[in-house]
RNA sequence: GCGGAUGUAGCUCAGUUGGCUAGAGCACCUGGUUGUGGCCCAGGGGGUCGUGAGUUCAAGCCUCAUCAUUCGCCCCA
C-alpha cells in the first residue's frame, strides 16, 4: 500500500500570482491610487463575504451571475453568505450602512481586490479574479458619465495600455426600457425560430436584449432591422446620451456607438460601456460599467444616482509590459563564512543597498555563478585570504575589476553607491 | 452546464506501423579553462511516461474509465 502523501493542489480556478503578475498588480494598484486620487476618489476596503441576498437584490435574481456563478453557502449560524462576485453591490451596502451618501453629499469611491465567480476557467477568466472598481454616487449630470470615462482612459494610459475600443450605448431607464423590451419581443416573434441559432431561440424568451449581441452571422443578418435601444429610449435618456457623446467628442475620445451593447447585470441603465481588447483571447472585455440610477434606493438607501466601472486586473496585466526587475546592488560570495556573510549583508542593507548573501555550502565558483545570475552590480568575495585579513574583495561584475576593502569601510562604500 | 485539445525530466518538447537499459535543448550540480561569474570544454544527478483497469508474448504508443490542465461556448471584468 502506497503511503506517499499526494501533493496538495490549489483549488480549481484559484491561481498563485507570482511575479510578474504580483508586480503588475502592485503597479496597477499604485497607479489607481494616484490617478483616481487626482479625481477625488477615496479608497474603500471591503469585506469579501456578504449576505447572499445583497447580490440577488442588487445584480438581479434572474442574472447568470446570481443563478449559477456565485460561491454561496450557509455559515455556521445558518445564514446564507456569498463570496462577492463583483464590487458595486458591496460599495452600495457600505455607503448606506455608514451613512456616506446623505442627500447632499457626493461620494467618489474606489476599491480593488478579489472577486469570485464559479465559472469554467479559461484564458482571462479565473474563479478568483481581481478587479479595480470605481463608483461615483450622487450625480445625474452627463458630465459625471464623461468624467469617469476620461478617468478610466487616463488610468489605462498611465499603465501604457492602448489600442482598446470603447463601446458605448444607452440602455434607457426604468420608464422607457420596458416599452423597448416589448417592441423587441414583438420583432423577434416576426422571425421564424428556425432561422435563429439555438442560443438565440432560448434568449428570445429568457433575456431578449441578449439576442442583440449574438456573434452568429446568420442571427446578425436577421436582426438588421431589429429595433435598437438608442432609437427607442425616452427623450430624457436620449438627451443624456447625446450630451455624454458630445462631451467625450470634445475631449477627443473616440468611441464606437454600439446599439447592441447589453450588460448582464440588471442594475445598469442609461449609459453603458465596455473597453475591449482584441489581443488577449476570447474574454476581451477589459473594463465595463455604466450608470445605475435607482440601485441605492433599491437597496434601502437614499434615492441617489450612481455611475461606475470595474476593470479586470488579470486582463489588464495581459496588456502591460513586464516591468524590468530592479537590479540588486550586491551579492556576497562566502564559501566558508555564511555567518560573516549574513553580518555584512545586514550592514549593507541598513546602509540602504539591496542584495543577498550565499549561505549554502558550495564552491566559490558556484557562488560566483549565483552572483552572476542574480544580476547584482557588485559581488563581495569572502575567501580564505579575506577572512584571515578581515577584508572583503569587491568585484564590479560588469567591468570585471575588483579591489580589496576593509570591512569597517563598508558603510562608507555603501553610502557612495547610493548617490 | 456544454464542446475541442493536451498530460513524457525543474521548463519547452521529440519519441516513427506497439519491440531491448525512454531522448534532446534549456536549467541544475561537479570539474577544466578564463586572474574567482558570464563564453567554451568534459562529466554528472534527475522521469514508476497524470492515475487506474483492459488488450497483447510485449504498451509512452491501442481501448475504456478517471483526474488534471488548457482553449472555446455560455456569461462577465
Amino acid at each position: 500500500m502506497d503511503t506517499t502523501p499526494r501533493a496538495i493542489r490549489s483549488v480549481k480556478g484559484f491561481a498563485d500570482l507570482f511575479e510578474p503578475w504580483s508586480a503588475l498588480f502592485t503597479r496597477m494598484e499604485d497607479t489607481a491610487r494616484r490617478v483616481f486620487g487626482a479625481y477625488g476618489y477615496r479608497e474603500l476596503r471591503l469585506p469579501l463575504l456578504e449576505y447572499a441576498d445583497l447580490f440577488s437584490r442588487a445584480i438581479g435574481a434572474e442574472t447568470d451571475v446570481v443563478q449559477k456563478e456565485m460561491f454561496t453557502f450557509p455559515d455556521r449560524g445558518g445564514r446564507l453568505v456569498t463570496l462577492r462576485p463583483e464590487a458595486t453591490a458591496g460599495i452600495m451596502r457600505a455607503c448606506i450602512e455608514n451613512g456616506l451618501c446623505g442627500r447632499e453629499s457626493l461620494s467618489r469611491i474606489f476599491t480593488c481586490g478579489p472577486m469570485f465567480r464559479y465559472e469554467r476557467p479559461q484564458k482571462g477568466r479565473m474563479r478568483q479574479f481581481h478587479q479595480i472598481d470605481c463608483e461615483c454616487l450622487g450625480l445625474v449630470e452627463p458630465q459625471a458619465d464623461a468624467e469617469i470615462l476620461l478617468m478610466l482612459l487616463h488610468f489605462l494610459r498611465e499603465l501604457g495600455i492602448r489600442d482598446l475600443v470603447l463601446d458605448l450605448n444607452t440602455l434607457g431607464c426604468r420608464l422607457c426600457r420596458p416599452a423597448y423590451g416589448r417592441a423587441l419581443t414583438a420583432f423577434l416573434l416576426t422571425l421564424s425560430p428556425e432561422d435563429l441559432c439555438e442560443n438565440c431561440r432560448r434568449r428570445a424568451r429568457t433575456n431578449p436584449l441578449r439576442v442583440l449581441d449574438c456573434k452568429e452571422a446568420a442571427c446578425q443578418a436577421l436582426l438588421r432591422d431589429a429595433p435598437l435601444l438608442p432609437d427607442h429610449v425616452c427623450p430624457d435618456c436620449a438627451d443624456h446620451f447625446a450630451a455624454v457623446r458630445a462631451l467625450l467628442e470634445n475631449q477627443g475620445v473616440a468611441c464606437n456607438l454600439n446599439p447592441r451593447l447589453v450588460r448582464g447585470l440588471d442594475y445598469y441603465n442609461r449609459t453603458a460601456f465596455e473597453l475591449i481588447s482584441s489581443a488577449i483571447g476570447a474574454q476581451g472585455a477589459v473594463a465595463g460599467g455604466g450608470r445605475y440610477d435607482g440601485l441605492l434606493a433599491q437597496l434601502g438607501g437614499p434615492d441617489l444616482p450612481g455611475i461606475g466601472f470595474a476593470c479586470g486586473m488579470e486582463r489588464l496585466a495581459l496588456l502591460m509590459d513586464e516591468a524590468g526587475r530592479n537590479r540588486p546592488d550586491f551579492f556576497i560570495a562566502a564559501p566558508r563564512a555564511a555567518g560573516t556573510a549574513l553580518e555584512l549583508a545586514q550592514v549593507l542593507r541598513e546602509a540602504g543597498l539591496c542584495g543577498e548573501a550565499a549561505f549554502s555550502a558550495g564552491s566559490l565558483k558556484s557562488q560566483m555563478r549565483q552572483a552572476s545570475r542574480s544580476r547584482a552590480r557588485f559581488c563581495l568575495i569572502l575567501g580564505e585570504e579575506e577572512l584571515a585579513q578581515g577584508t572583503v574583495t569587491i568585484r564590479d561584475m560588469d567591468k570585471a575589476t575588483q579591489h580589496p576593502l576593509s570591512r569597517t569601510d563598508l558603510p562608507a562604500w555603501a553610502a557612495e553607491r547610493l548617490v
